[in-house]
DNA sequence: GCAGGAATTAATCATTTGATTAAAAAATTT
DNA sequence: AAATTTTTTAATCAAATGATTAATTCCTGC
């Protein structure tokens, strides 16, 4: 009797009887190089690699773990016995995604030392490349954020950490420009919001401009190359004292 | 027999059938003053007010017809009665949404005659304004904008010809001062694309950049305030002869 | 090669969700 | 105020969808 109760019943409930799929999956996962089949990925990685195309594309709500299990080419009771179920295959996508869209500046900003005119370029320059790679990215970062619901996870707390790990060493440096002069005493809101406006912008109205300039995407892609280096020029400008 | 046929018959069978329900509703909306209960606001713009609200804010396929029914204080039945389906409702929506949000650009150049930096300073302003009011609303536009649907639809003819018109307007003055050498020579989308996203990129990043420069949402205005004047200017610099 | 665990599948469930219907209530017309 | 039309509601439907189960196939170590 009973079956499946749900939501808060089911959490508790039926964790114990769910957790061992995934626990094994991993666990032997962990035990071997993992090559059960004759594929050359792992069920589990197709999984996740279909996931995360559809998740970032169309978002939580709009994805069907059907849609997934069909782009992975895997029957849909895998998708539950790898991952749990769709939200949890969902909250994994997320936070890669959110690393992935922060990993760039922390990669190229961590423990380095150089000019904030240096930064500005290394961070423009590996910036549009993850996002050339990635163009769906931002709009997917920037909903999930927007929303709060990542916010405020127990997860988003290692996050937020990084962030502001790169904005105390951002702003550090720019706090010293400011002391010596070289910029103006204004919010440091406003550079960031300029700076990341100008980079990711393209990107999310990407759509939009390729349509109404009549760009190819090779032609759109020979553009965000330019600002790789125009962009960094461009903040120079806008910081120079007033 | 056949009680409810699914989607392609439906469009063709049931149109006769369901269509004089919307008709008659507008038709008495045409008709008289529309006052049928002694409530304030018709049902149907009730209906629409909730629709915009959580359409916006969580976008279609995270909307159910039920929050919206809820939110309106209606029965379900009502939204289907007035506005056919969920899609229906929703293209309305979006249609006044994107006429929000391009409209604020169109009210302030067309026909008028002024200088690229007075054009700065107006759209800027203006735009600004607006997204103070509807802060959802760049998420909701771009997202319905990046995916396409919207693109291809008939009503986006009106909508890309205002939008041709504007881009007309700003780029003949624009290729005007490029003649003239007051402007370097760059393509055009590089200085729609830093306008833009300096104006509109920190709304739609807004709430990671009032949590991480903790910042209430009064102290987040002013800042945007301080950006009408502050964009021209920085725009002017990006702009000015290389 | 076979025993036992891991991976996979087809079938099925329960719930959610968009939509419809038939009847009641309210408003409008005559 | 009776008749007619418009608006509203409760009940219900059918499809979509996330999830589970029980059986089957596939490996792997012995």
């Amino acid at each position: 009797m009973a079956k499946a109760r749900h939501q808060a019943e089911r959490k508790a409930v039926e964790r114990k009887a769910a957790a061992p799929a995934r626990k094994t999956a991993k666990k032997s996962a962990a035990k071997k190089p993992r090559a059960p089949k004759s594929k050359d990925v792992s069920t589990e990685e197709r999984i996740k690699e279909a996931a995360r195309k559809l998740f970032t594309q169309k978002g939580f709500a709009a994805t069907r773990t059907r849609d997934i299990a069909e782009e992975a080419g895997i029957n849909l009771a895998l998708l539950n016995y790898y991952f749990r179920n769709k939200e949890k295959l969902f909250e994994i996508i997320m936070w890669e995604n959110i690393q992935l869209f922060i990993g760039v500046i922390m990669q190229n900003l961590e423990g380095k030392d150089m000019s904030l005119e240096q930064m500005l370029e290394y961070v423009a320059s590996a910036y549009i490349d993850m996002l050339l790679k990635n163009p769906d990215l931002p709009f997917f970062v920037l909903s999930n954020l927007q929303s709060g619901a990542a916010l405020d996870t127990a997860k988003s707390g290692v996050f937020l950490e990084r962030i502001d790990n790169l904005r105390h060493t951002f702003f550090n440096r720019f706090a010293e420009e400011i002391r010596k002069g070289h910029v103006p005493d204004i919010h440091p809101l406003h550079f960031l919001a300029n700076f990341m406006g100008m980079i990711i912008f393209p990107f999310v109205a990407s759509r939009l401009l390729m349509n109404r300039f009549d760009l190819s995407q090779q032609e759109f892609k020979k553009l965000m190359e330019e600002r790789k280096e125009l962009i960094p020029g461009w903040m120079i400008r806008i910081m120079g004292a007033q």
